[in-house]
DNA sequence: ACCTGAACACCGTTCAAGT
DNA sequence: ACCTGAACACCGTTCAAGT
């Protein structure tokens, strides 16, 4: 005789990312799960195969908040809006976004966004395989910094993750002259100037081919 | 009356570097570690604090083996080799390096690679506060890279970490035609032209600077 | 069809007892 | 001064028994 359900899998992973956003990422436990959704750790195999397969749901609920602009303004600025919006959700979620990367590399969402990543730089000149190179560029330097954020940057502004001691200004001259320089809106700052210099490196590239080999066909 | 001590604080720090070399990152276990010395685990707690202080002399252990070349050709070589160490030291490593990443904001090896970097930049002509924002740049740049190749990478030669079935080539055209093309010389050429896009932005930032403003006092 | 108590093999860590 | 057996509070997961 069927039962109703108490709980659904979009429950389950919805409960998964409150619980990390709230009590951060070694509050996820499959008892911790259950309790906030009123019900017994083993129930929630009824509805998913394992801890790993529920990482994988979360990752892909993730993935697909991050939004690629409709085409509309040139490469470049789909491109960088894109990579912002990829920061705007690592901001939403940090202590989750590291999960998230572990799981990346084999699920459908990068697959997706890899696709709408070629289709964009081929439609501006750009071969497949550099604009794949380009992807690994632009993600890998995103992915490097926002995780350095969600980490804890090693000099911030005040002191830092460096405890106060344990950095004599003797041994460390420049550090401490950019210390007190630093302000929050650096960490800004830095993330759109790395977003600079890689795209003015690309543009670079697309004006030397398109000047070589002017648009055949 | 004392006792001779059967394991020693460095012997542990290298038996849970070989150990997670050999066994991946879920074997370091306090048990493991033990098992590996001849020693049962609540020993260890005679030389480490607890897990987290071993993660981080490991950490450290690892972050010691980057090298920042002797000052002899140019900061743009030395650069390059700098981070090209870092990925060497990652690749050494591969399943221990995500861990190491996690540990890196609060150890006092990475201050001390961010004082040789701006060091090496202010000689240079870089301001410091310029210098550390080339530094978060091309670190995280780095780190991203490399933590995606030892996470293994969506698109690789072969097929990837992707299922071959699930990716429908009819929805992914742009990837379809990519993939045959990936050969594994390819991952070296996009770490280098990533570092090559950013040290042309720095090049330029500079040769505007002493433009402007030459070289004065 | 779904829930759960009991059980299993594992964690990290503490502490008292041994040498 | 160092080692360890027993114990504690926690993991993820399975399975048989319940509704």
């Amino acid at each position: 005789m069927p039962r109703p359900a108490k709980v659904t899998r979009d429950q389950i992973v919805a409960a998964a990312i409150r619980l990390v956003d709230r009590d951060g990422a070694a509050a996820l436990t499959m008892s911790r799960i259950g309790e906030e959704l009123g019900v017994a750790a083993m129930s929630l195999y009824n509805h998913i195969d394992n801890k790993e397969a529920l990482l994988d749901a979360v990752a892909e609920t993730i993935l697909s908040d991050i939004t690629v602009p409709s085409t509309a303004s040139g490469w470049e600025s789909i491109v960088r809006e894109s990579f912002r919006s990829v920061r705007r959700v690592a901001h939403r979620h940090p202590a989750l976004f590291p999960l998230v990367l572990d799981r990346v590399p084999h699920l459908l969402g990068e697959a997706r966004l890899i696709e709408a990543f070629l289709e964009v730089m081929c439609a501006a000149g750009f071969d497949e395989r550099t604009a794949l190179g380009a992807f690994r560029i632009l993600s890998d330097f995103t992915i490097g910094y926002v995780l350095a954020e969600a980490r804890g940057i090693t000099l911030e502004p005040g002191q830092g993750r460096l405890q106060a001691g344990s950095l004599p200004s003797e041994s460390f001259p420049r550090i401490a002259q950019v210390l007190p320089q630093l302000g929050a809106e650096d960490r800004d700052a830095d993330f759109e100037l790395g977003l600079d210099l890689i795209l003015t490196g690309l543009r670079a590239w697309l004006s030397d081919r398109t000047a070589t080999r002017p648009t055949v066909d």
